[in-house]
DNA sequence: CACCAGGCAAGCC
DNA sequence: GGCTTGCATGGT
């Protein structure tokens, strides 16, 4: 058994950290996968994005990963963990390969990651995620950054940090109108007071069981079943979760179910069943990933 | 114009 | 408990 993080070679270089020999990464399928909302396509095989208070251009290259103009205290304290470099896919692929839907899958998005990404972005960018689509949830957590982040200039440009639940907390409602959220602008608020106060906080979720901490999310406005298991998933990194959307209720009724309709409760139940304790929110993701490049229930899903 | 988008809360029974 | 409806905004 091969692991990533034991081939792999990290080389500061320049101004550059340069990484070879990484194995299951590529960036396409860590950004477009649906688990976050900062990165943008800058270039061919490059993207750039803010988290944890940095801008990072990285790009790929068939033989090396480069994070540019970035110091190695910045790669090791921030985005070692963020692209989870510690985490061994080959040996996730490999179990979850028994099943021939998710081979199938895995062939389309075998270089996913999931992200160690900030909890309270997380929880904030789910929030906005209910009734919306993905290009309008980008624009509306950007404005949000704008409107409220902090400035920092990377490589000569300016961008925005995802602002502190402090800051938001002390936000009104008309406030919050320039980042055009809609209905969504109560439940952001409502989250920030419970974060400032130390209501909720990542620190006491991280301790709970996945189930604990799920009814703790849950009394936020505006976090449901569906929110909270993203941000379990995405921002507590509980591989447990298996968030439902209307995606993989689509894909998982073409692929598992011969097409029928079928509640959510039930794919919930059949995932649960057929991924177990650990695999399932890996398994989320390639499926996420597979049935979006195959536009499931639109007019392209003849092409499975 | 209607309908939908990574749902949810509130109001019904 | 389960089921229905309204919700802001923007794209097709």
């Amino acid at each position: 058994m091969w692991y990533t993080y034991l081939i792999m070679e990290i080389i500061a270089e320049k101004s550059d950290i340069i990484i070879h020999g990484a194995r299951d990464f590529d960036l396409t399928h860590i950004f477009e996968c649906g688990q976050c909302f900062r990165w943008n396509r800058t270039g061919e095989n490059e993207y750039t994005g803010t988290a944890k208070g940095h801008a990072l251009t990285i790009s790929q290259s068939a033989d090396e990963i480069v994070f540019h103009d970035t110091p190695e205290r910045v790669f090791y304290d921030v985005w070692y963990d963020y692209f989870d470099f510690g985490t061994d896919y080959g040996a996730i692929k490999e179990r979850l390969s028994d099943d021939p839907v998710m081979r199938e899958a895995m062939k389309y998005g075998g270089g996913i990651r999931i992200l160690n990404q900030d909890l309270w972005e997380t929880v904030v960018s789910f929030i906005i995620s209910a009734s919306n689509n993905i290009p309008r949830i980008k624009g509306i957590v950007e404005r949000l950054c704008a409107a409220y982040g902090e400035e920092t200039v990377y490589r000569g440009d300016v961008y925005y940090t995802f602002p502190a639940a402090e800051r938001l907390s002390a936000l009104s409602r008309e406030d919050l109108g320039v980042i055009r959220a809609g209905f969504r602008d109560k439940y952001i608020i409502d989250a920030a007071g419970k974060f400032h106060s130390g209501e909720l906080s990542a620190q006491g979720l991280s301790k709970m069981t996945s189930q604990d901490a799920k009814k703790a999310l849950m009394t936020i406005s505006g976090v449901g079943n569906k929110v909270a298991n993203c941000i379990l998933l995405f921002g507590l990194h509980r591989t447990d979760a298996f968030p439902v959307d209307v995606w993989i209720k689509r894909i998982m009724e073409y692929c598992y179910f011969g097409g029928g309709k079928r509640p959510i409760n039930e794919i919930s139940a059949f995932a649960e069943d057929k991924f177990g304790k650990n695999l399932g929110g890996y398994a989320q993701q390639y499926l996420f990933f597979y049935a979006r490049e195959n536009k499931i229930g639109t007019d392209r899903e003849d092409v499975l």
